[in-house]
DNA sequence: GTTACTTCACGTTAAATTGACGCAAACAAA
DNA sequence: TTTGTTTGCGTCAATTTAACGTGAAGTAAC
């Protein structure tokens, strides 16, 4: 066999959308860039693919030193292709976006520690390159798979309560859900298994602790949100 | 701003799953490669990004000098990474799948018009790298957005029957679907528009041809198949 | 022409699902 | 005990789905 010949090639880089969700909002994690191009500028963690690398090679990587976390749901989302995207010259970006419970990890991020933020997917700031397609494309992706696909667990604790998956739902789709039809679609899909155990200390009624059923036959479910017209 | 330093890149190539629909066959266009590695394999038709290039830029240059054709539905699939999935070296492949109606291109492809070859989707030969892989990917995407998304007509003459799209729905999904409650559905949906005029020349009842409503708001039906247990 | 046979177009109906609520038990605080 | 809130379970009308019936439109055979 003859020896693949190698022509010049543009750069791969992997950009993550990371979502984490917190005091009962949606956010992103941003870096601030130190370099140029784009200095002092939000943009999403991201970086080179290495000759040997996979994409979720880079995409621990990433998440390992620029934000000290390991084992997150990732998932691949587009690849971007816009000659111009990167000033520095021509590079395809492959995008992936992960979902954390910040409550498990640290963001620290070995030199750069201060300078990696948490933002409300409502108040996102200017972002460097077209990182803010990317970010867009992560969160539709996001709203349409929590429809017919049991992601939310990945982004709230092991233990947690129908009241606490229900507002996730509304939070993330931005819409009201009737309560009580959401609890009936998320039972009826044997979504969720009721552990017995309740949450103690608060204020009104302990509501029981459910946890995430990983037994669960995919595309089970199908939550309904009201069409705007 | 500093000059981009250029590391070593993996190659990027774009492999192409080229739909087509023909006496009620789902069919993918094959090339049998006549260089190493896989010589004399049958691949999926493919070429290599060009610096200044876009995507669908590689597509439509391989669409054009493999296979003759042009302007036809493309989407991006997937980016398949595995290090070992080209034996010349790294080679990054962006999967696109095209959905094309045969009866409107020559296949013909320069100088390997008789190594371009339609398949049916369920008579597949072996492929050469990972292009199983990609096939089943493409073959899942459109059997999962044709059920929610009016993608059938791509693949059809501009006028057809209810009778023929239906039969394209069956061929696709593998399954039956009743007549009625199709008809019906994408009746209600708008998704097609009745020209008035009747297919002649057939055995019996002359059918109504209709036209692909281009107005259509999306996601606006969803057909639904008996699922298997 | 009449009959036979097939496809096409349009209905009907029961079952299942959805959307919009009601209500009482559980809890803390007053 | 009373008050206010959340939680868990239920009801019911409206809508949607799944399954199937029937007659009109066409060709071919007699």
């Amino acid at each position: 066999m003859k020896t693949f010949h190698e022509y010049k090639n543009p750069s791969l880089a992997v950009d993550l959308v990371v979502f984490g969700y917190h005091n009962n909002t949606l956010s992103v994690l941003l870096l601030n860039r130190k370099e140029e191009p784009f200095k002092d500028c939000w943009t999403l963690p991201g970086g080179f693919l290495q000759m040997e690398e996979t994409f979720l090679g880079t995409c621990s990587r990433i998440l390992q030193t620029k934000l000290g976390m390991d084992e997150v749901f990732l998932e691949q989302l587009y690849s971007f292709d816009a000659p111009d995207r990167d000033p520095r010259g021509r590079v395809i970006a492959v995008g992936y976006y992960a979902l954390i419970n910040p409550a498990k990890f640290q963001v620290v991020g070995g030199s750069m520690a201060n300078d990696v933020q948490w933002f409300n997917v409502r108040k996102m700031p200017v972002l460097g390159f077209d990182h803010k397609q990317i970010f867009r494309q992560a969160h539709e992706r996001l709203k349409s798979k929590i429809l017919y696909y049991p992601v939310g667990f990945e982004l709230l604790d092991d233990l947690f309560t129908l009241t606490e998956l229900h507002e996730l739902y509304e939070c993330i789709l931005q819409t009201t859900i009737d309560r009580r039809n959401f609890r009936r679609k998320i039972l009826d899909a044997e979504y969720v298994i009721n552990t017995g155990m309740k949450r103690e200390g608060l204020k009104n009624r302990h509501p029981e602790l459910y946890k995430f059923n990983k037994q669960l036959k995919k595309n089970n479910f199908q939550i309904n949100v009201p069409t705007v017209s």
